[in-house]
RNA sequence: GGGCUCAUAGCUCAGUUGGUUAGAGCGUUGCGUUGACAUCGCAAAGGUCAGUGGUUCAAGUCCACUUGGGCCCACCA
């Protein structure tokens, strides 16, 4: 069995393997199962456009450890995998496919793209899934939803219907930010900011009744003002005082525009006085409306000019800049230019600059349903880790803006909106009708002309929806179900209120917000308890990793190179919480490493076991059998670690748990119990010991690395079933024993210290070290005398040969080993002097320090309100360094 | 303009409510390969915890300010 095992790991033989294993037999899956408590998480759908990059693999890798994690502590773990349509990053993706053959999608027709999109979803749309499953990903595969679903649809036009029905959704005439090159409006978090170097130009506007005479406007966008329809002043400003009211002619186009007065208007930028284009920008909107100005639209909504831009018509907004400008200039009305940064809106999807567009378009009113979702998150009901992303989600929520959700796109859910042609011309509000399902007439006229609404939903008013649509709501259970039959157990009510959203920051807005508003409004609960909001992953740089910037770290290269378990492991061991993690392709060699080691160290324990000696109970065992420091130690150093680790897992600190049992399993089980049990593997009761230890401490490492833990588990001796099978090893507390963890330290301590003054008289014979006396003195601090027999085990490994006695010389032991006992060497001058010198300050420090100490325990405060263990640790820390600073004053007695 | 975040070893970063001698990985240096492990092992060196002031018996940790990075939000034309 063990003789099969290689010197290496090799991923590449175990991963799929056991991934199908896992899979056929239905290990990811999850029922409603009464007896258990429920622990659900939905994943964070990745688009069905998704190529898995470095966010996926932490973002899911996280979710993955949690659901491994609480499965085994008995759990009905369910993780609810999907996909989402991704409505303009689809569309977009199609269109650029189509654009190969020479096609637009307006060649098609609707139906006919709508078909092509999802023949490309059918052949593409599962890459993503396919690449989570390399992730070791254990998500109930079963499950799998598309926000485009039928039932999930229906969810969404159930959703739309309700809203509409109380008075939360309607429809209008508002400045909206538009993406000309996708042609579609944008929601505000759609619409990115980003700063960019551009030029402030002053523009003279001359006056009707004085040509001669002129006021300067300044703006960053010149072309605009094709649009404008007034100049406004601050009325406090001195200067502008005589022009209110006055007529400007607006210059190329020739319209008349006024020149009005408003508080609004900042005195200090540019010239004090504004050009107002109600038509494209928000501010000048509310001023249009306020002082009832006319709204002229220049741009079509390809981001050209149209005709009302008269000779500029058919330009693109960029160059009828230029050429507005260089007209300007001829009549001498261009002032000046002055550069300017200014932020402007990029589409998220295709970053094109957005332009504010005047525009008929669907709203959602969010005041209402921010109620709940605000109030859920102060009280605690719903906990975001860091605590502090509460305060921006707050800071976001209490000034929500209303969210245009229609969308000039064909791929999407589209509205259940039916226009009545008959009755609209009539009178615009009785030619809407609102309903899940195409009604079959008008219900007002009874006419049949009904059309539905062109434009479809944004992506994210079905992705709220997703931890009660993906369990088929409406039709499993509604808000509006008495309590009783809510008893009724359906997935839906048994895993709603899902226990953890794992996400991260850029979707807050987006995503995590509007599901908690979502939450409240149509299953009454809150979607989640906890918010986990992990890092953005960045390069060495701090560049966010992206294709364009070609700084990506493909995780699927990784995976190819290292192994899944060492990606993972890496991923997760560098992500402290709620850090950015800026990655570089090494740190993933610290994986591998690992991986490596428990390979090996496990390759040893088989190799060495006697399977017939280990099926015990351990318990049992403990306490019937006296076991040696060693064997009690390990035991003692596996619980904390499993105390420490399931209370590192809680709290989502996963770094924290990946690092304590990195350090449990190389640096305590390798490094020193591995290497002391060597001249006494055969003995019954380390037999036991590392068995169990080993055993223990793959499952724990399990939901971190599943496939090398499941590679292992499969050859121990009496193995059943599968690791992730097994339970989360109980926490036995009676098993810790930190007087024998204090102790074996303490032996490593000395043991460290002889090998390296060892070392020292081997390179350098000069250097006299009075190492008998130091030697004694690391003993005497501890009180070895029961660990002798491991020091002269740990001696002779280390090739150092020990004398058989020790000796009690004022109440301490000392131990003499031969070879450096003998190997004596005298004194080179310097070198006495320099050791003097570092004994000297290492008194000083630690004089300073009994003084703090001395005043600490003499304070009331202290020796009253801290803990007794404290205190008492304090006053034997006191004692330590006393005798401390008495033995390297003989030290250095003896040094002269 | 508002908010968040970071500054700790040569490099990249951990460090939970203040409390042993501030940790890890990589790098450097030393020692070590005849059976767990060279994708290696063991160890060492290396830190006035960005600066200044404050609170405290006690500050990397809490507070204020300063300096220098990063991010988010906001309608400044």
């Amino acid at each position: 069995m063990a003789q099969e095992l290689s010197k290496q790991y090799n991923p590449k033989e175990t991963e799929d393997k056991w991934y199908k294993i896992w899979e056929q037999n239905n290990l990811f899956s999850a029922k409603v199962s009464p007896d258990k408590l429920p622990y659900c998480i939905v994943i964070p759908p990745p688009n069905v456009t998704g190529i898995l990059h470095m966010g996926h693999a932490l973002n899911n890798s996280i979710q993955d450890i949690l659901i491994r994690y609480k499965r085994m502590r008995g759990f009905e773990a369910l993780w609810m995998p999907g996909t989402d349509h991704a409505g303009i990053a689809t569309q977009n993706v199609v269109e650029k496919s189509l654009a190969k053959e020479g096609i637009k999608r307006q060649d098609l027709g609707r139906e006919k793209f709508i078909e092509r999109v999802w023949q490309w979803k059918e052949q593409y749309g599962s890459t993503i899934i396919h690449q989570l499953k390399k992730l070791g990903c254990s998500c109930d595969w079963k499950r799998l939803r598309f926000t485009m679903d039928q039932d999930y649809s229906a969810a969404v036009t159930e959703v739309f219907v309700r809203l509409y029905e109380k008075k939360l959704i309607y429809q209008g005439n508002y400045i909206i930010n538009w993406c000309p090159r996708c042609q579609t409006a944008l929601s505000d978090e759609e619409a990115a900011h980003a700063e960019l170097q551009g030029s402030l130009y002053y523009l003279k506007y001359p006056l009707k009744d004085n040509p001669l005479e002129f006021i300067s406007v300044a703006t960053t966008r010149p072309e605009t003002m094709l649009g404008d329809t007034a100049v406004a002043v601050n009325p406090k400003d001195k200067r502008y005082k005589k022009y209110i009211g006055k007529t400007l002619l607006l210059p190329l186009i020739k319209r008349e525009i006024k020149i009005i007065a408003d508080s609004s208007v900042d005195m200090e930028f540019g010239t004090g006085a504004v050009k107002v284009t109600p038509a494209h920008d928000p501010n000048d909107y509310a001023l249009g409306k306020k002082h009832n100005l006319e709204f002229i639209n220049v741009m079509a909504p390809d981001g050209s000019m149209n005709e009302a831009a008269k000779k500029y018509s058919g330009l693109d907004r960029f160059k009828a800049r230029e050429a507005v400008l260089e007209d300007l200039k001829q009549l001498g009305l261009l002032e000046k230019i002055a550069p300017h940064t200014l932020s402007a809106g990029h589409c998220y999807r295709c970053h094109t600059i957005v332009e504010p567009y005047l525009s008929k378009q669907w709203f959602v009113k969010m005041k209402p349903l921010a109620r709940l979702a605000i109030e859920a998150v102060k009280k605690g009901r719903i906990k975001f880790y860091p605590e502090r992303w509460t305060k921006v989600y707050l800071n976001w929520m209490e000034n929500i803006q209303d969210w245009c959700i229609s969308r000039q796109i064909w791929w999407g859910h589209r509205i259940p909106v039916y226009y009545c042609k008959n009755c609209q011309g009539k009178n615009s509000k009785y030619g809407i009708i609102v309903s899940a399902a195409k009604p079959a007439q008008c219900p007002r006229c009874k006419s049949t002309g009904l059309v539905q609404e062109e434009d479809v939903l944004d992506t994210w008013f079905s992705s709220w929806l997703w931890p009660f649509a993906t369990f088929y709501w409406p039709q499993q259970l509604s808000n509006n179900q008495k309590p009783e039959t809510r008893n009724q157990k359906t997935d839906l009510n048994y895993f709603y209120p899902t226990s953890a959203l794992v996400t991260a920051p850029e979707i807050i807005f987006f995503w995590v917000a509007r599901m908690i508003m979502a939450g409240f409004e149509f299953m009454g609960e809150a979607p989640f308890k906890d918010v986990y909001i992990h890092g953005t992953v960045r390069d060495v740089e701090g560049k966010k990793m992206s294709k364009s910037l070609g700084n990506v770290i493909d995780p699927l290269e990784i995976i190819a190179e290292y192994g899944t378990d060492a990606l993972r492991f890496s991923l997760i061991s560098i992500t402290s919480q709620g850090q950015d993690v800026f990655l570089s392709k090494e740190r993933f060699e610290q994986g591998r490493n690992f991986a490596n080691k428990i390979w090996n160290a496990s390759r040893f324990v088989l190799t060495n076991l006697k399977p017939e000696e280990v099926n015990v109970d351990l318990c049992v065992f403990f306490r019937k059998e006296q076991l040696d420091i060693a064997n009690r130690w390990i035991l003692s150093r596996f619980y904390s670690t499993l105390d420490k680790a399931a209370k590192e897992l809680d709290s989502y600190k996963f770094n924290e748990a990946a690092n304590t049992l990195y350090s449990f399993f190389w640096h305590e089980f390798c490094d020193w119990y591995l290497e002391l049990i060597k001249p006494q593997i055969n003995q019954k009761q380390t037999q036991v010991v590392m068995y169990k230890v080993l055993e223990k401490t793959l499952r724990i490492i399990h939901p971190f690395m599943p496939f090398i833990t499941e590679e292992i588990w499969q050859r121990l001796p009496g193995a059943k079933n599968s690791i992730m099978q097994q339970s989360w090893p109980h926490l036995q507390k009676d098993l810790i024993n930190s007087e024998d963890e204090r102790r074996m330290q303490a032996a490593f301590d000395i043991i460290n210290t002889v090998r390296n003054m060892r070392a020292e008289l081997e390179v350098n014979p000069q250097s006299r070290i009075n190492i008998k006396l130091a030697f004694a003195n690391k003993l005497a601090q501890n009180s070895m005398e029961p660990l002798f027999d491991h020091i002269k085990n740990l001696a002779k490994i280390n090739n150092l040969s020990v004398n058989e006695k020790y000796t009690v010389q004022n109440n301490e032991y000392v131990v003499l080993l031969k070879d450096i006992h003998i190997a004596m060497p005298l004194a080179g001058i310097a070198e006495v002097s320099e050791q003097i010198k570092k004994n000297r300050l290492k008194i000083e420090k630690l004089e300073s320090e009994i003084k703090n100490k001395e005043a600490m325990l003499s304070n009331k405060n202290f020796t009253e309100r801290a803990p007794k263990e404290i205190v008492e640790a304090e006053k034997s820390k006191l004692n330590d360094m006393r005798a401390q600073i008495a033995k390297l004053e003989v030290i250095i007695n003896g040094l002269r």
